[in-house]
DNA sequence: ATATGTGCAAATCCTTTGCATAGAA
DNA sequence: TTCTATGCAAAGGATTTGCACATAT
């Protein structure tokens, strides 16, 4: 993944956003600062809950509309795997989780681990969009 | 898959409730004769109105409620593939999902078009309680 | 000025729940 | 009876939206 020429590198977040076209405000800086830090999925909840503990003056509205427009230009990526609530990840590379069913947690697949050795070819006239993968797991019986 | 000694082969809906322990009420059996049809992806909200439109007499919830339990017992499968809705697939058995990331429309993908030649071991203590692969598509550009 | 963000609260949408009634054993 | 299922409407929770205000160029 190449930088675009026109992405200086001053702070990392702020160029990573210009670079998409997005404004970098205060309030975008702070969520995505915040999800960006290290590999990790967070809830809309959880990223608001923080900031605001944190001292942050964000709203709810404002935290969800710039999830979804980092989303949206590919900063971080949007994970369902449960009807309750959406997951957002701060690795946008190719992988996929484990998930606890009993907790709903998340966890990235090992590096490496999945390989196929087969996959359909799309339908016609459609081409793949990517590749959502989720091995549920529940505690082995003793 | 055998079927249970105690199964007569009478209405083989009603059975197959019954098979579960699933008491075979007229509600319960309308939803579960409408998604077992045949091999589909239906949503609560489109099962709720293709049975008052044939005339049935049922409830938002209990179409709800009876969902539920079809898919806990194993007689339906309930897919999470966006955060909208929640789909029922009325194949139980091990398969994947195309999904046409424009329309959210689900199908499946041809047996046996996908192998793995590589799956992670579960984490410690944990075993395997599912796998959910979807293959998201999209419109070829022309 | 003029475009864009932001915050708040209300609105939506899907799903669950509480409770009184209807039905089955 | 006695237990379970159903219906209705209200509750719930996550996400979106409308609109006035604040902000940046």
């Amino acid at each position: 993944v190449l930088d675009p020429p026109e992405c200086r590198p001053e702070d990392a977040v702020a160029s990573r956003l210009r670079c998409c076209g997005i404004h970098p405000t205060a309030q975008r800086l702070q969520v995505a600062a915040l999800l960006l830090a290290r590999p990790q999925h967070l809830t809309a909840e959880q990223i608001l809950a923080a900031l605001r503990s944190s001292g942050a003056r964000v709203s709810k509205a404002t935290v969800y509309n710039t999830l979804n427009l980092l989303a949206e230009r590919g900063v971080v990526r949007q994970l369902v795997v449960d009807g309750d609530r959406a997951w957002f990840d701060s690795n946008v590379d190719a992988h996929f989780h484990f998930q606890d069913v009993a907790t709903g947690q998340l966890s990235d697949l090992p590096m490496g681990s999945v390989d196929f050795s087969r996959l359909p070819d799309p339908p016609a006239g459609m081409e793949y969009a990517g590749i959502d993968l989720v091995i549920r797991l529940r505690r082995r019986p003793t």
